[in-house]
DNA sequence: TCAAAAGTGTTAACCATACACCCATGC
DNA sequence: GCATGGGTGTATGGTTAACACTTTTGA
């Protein structure tokens, strides 16, 4: 590898003073009908005790992307099934101690399978129902207003829900699911035509031991819905 | 402002470890029915002489929006009508020298409204179809095409279309704008039905000078857009 | 038998698409 | 008068939206 003594200097000149990267991840989780954000209770100043996206600092020779699926499982030993870049947030006035630049990550977790961990930074790691968020530490709140709006964007015409939803999973609970996040009511007749005219979902076995009248398992097939999107389709919700 | 020194320990050990923050910004003009990319030559190694993104690095007192305009406006002299973040790339190989974590903007420009001149770290600045591009420093050739990729999606249900038309244009204009941009042929008369339904572009005095039929010119009403939107609606071509 | 959710079709309104000719102007 | 783009309406097919009752199961 070369090295150019004079642009070295440029960079001494801006970069190494005080400025930091870091990356800071929205989890989503879905839950008993309810939308919920996975927050850490912060064990270190500034901001000490109070609840905050999980994240840290990106090391000098990893992605952006590893780095943020290492510090969430790092702090709260979920690992992600989707994760995408959100937006990088880098105004003077975020951190009160340094120039922090901070990339923020999208991710989606379905909750029942993991339990949360509290890890090394991290005091404590919980579920928080997005309609009932606590204060937050810097600008976290602003970030998982924006994850929020790129979730309900995205989810109406990218198969994000399926990676919030159990593996198998009913109709009425993925229409539920549609409903929490976007907010509004659907018609469940004309739901089901729409969902199953793609054709990338598989009905499997009955659910068992409701008492109720028992609902066809789904599961969602990547493959058929690739198939799909080849052919120039899409889907949308 | 309180300082933690303990906190300054954990900053060290990451953040000024040879990490620099830049930004670099695709713009976009339209003139003549293609859509152009602004490239400035690098006056600079590594990559001197290639072309590249206009960019550079993020000052310790500047947000990451106005080092991109300032950047833009200092090596080419151009203001954006519009100016949006695209994607933060962080992968450690993709500077040669060092670890850089570059923040991409995008930006529209009105061509016509603009001279180009080359600033001070670039030679020169030159517009290219995007049909044609050259051959790219860094990783600036992925860049565009994520770019490109964003307009085409974000061009169909946001008014950007009008930031690359001179403020008064045709309704053809707009229409050779699309089809530019998106790659496909639009019914006339459609294309007009639909663009005037949404109620915000004003006609205005027609063309003069032309060997044929004088066209009306059209003004995009920003607040009329707005209001539409209020009221819950949307466009798209 | 009750409660709870599952599952199922049809109609009407709306929207998108396809399509071809005459008009105005300058040279 | 010709070349160039400007400007206009209708009919059809497809898509979406609205809407209510019967079925199954366990307690």
């Amino acid at each position: 590898m070369i090295r150019y003594a004079y642009q070295v200097a440029i960079i001494e000149q801006f970069a190494p003073l005080k400025l930091a990267v870091t990356v800071d991840t929205v989890v989503f989780g879905y839950s008993a009908g309810q939308l919920f954000v996975l927050l850490i209770e912060r064990g270190l100043a500034p901001y000490l005790g109070a609840w905050a996206l999980p994240g840290g600092f990106v090391r000098a020779d990893e992605g952006l992307d590893v780095a943020a699926s290492r510090e969430l499982s790092e702090e709260t030993g979920v690992k992600a099934v989707y994760l995408e870049q959100l937006y990088t947030y880098g105004s003077p006035e975020r951190d009160p101690r340094y120039r922090v630049v901070t990339v923020a990550y999208f991710a989606l977790v379905r909750v029942d399978a993991y339990q949360i961990e509290a890890g090394t930074d991290a005091k404590n790691a919980q579920w928080f129902p997005v309609s009932d968020l606590p204060s937050l530490a810097f600008d976290h709140s602003e970030i998982i207003a924006q994850a929020l709006q790129r979730l309900r964007s995205k989810i109406r015409y990218e198969p994000l829900a399926f990676d919030l939803l159990p593996v198998d999973f009913t109709l009425l609970q993925l229409q539920n699911l549609f409903e929490a996040v976007l907010g509004l009511p659907l018609d469940k007749r004309n739901f089901r035509k729409k969902i199953l005219s793609y054709g990338f979902l598989k009905e499997g076995r009955k659910l068992q031991g409701v008492n109720f009248r028992a609902p066809s398992l789904f599961r969602f097939e990547p493959a058929k819905y690739e198939r799909m999107r080849k052919r120039g389709e899409f889907f949308a919700v």
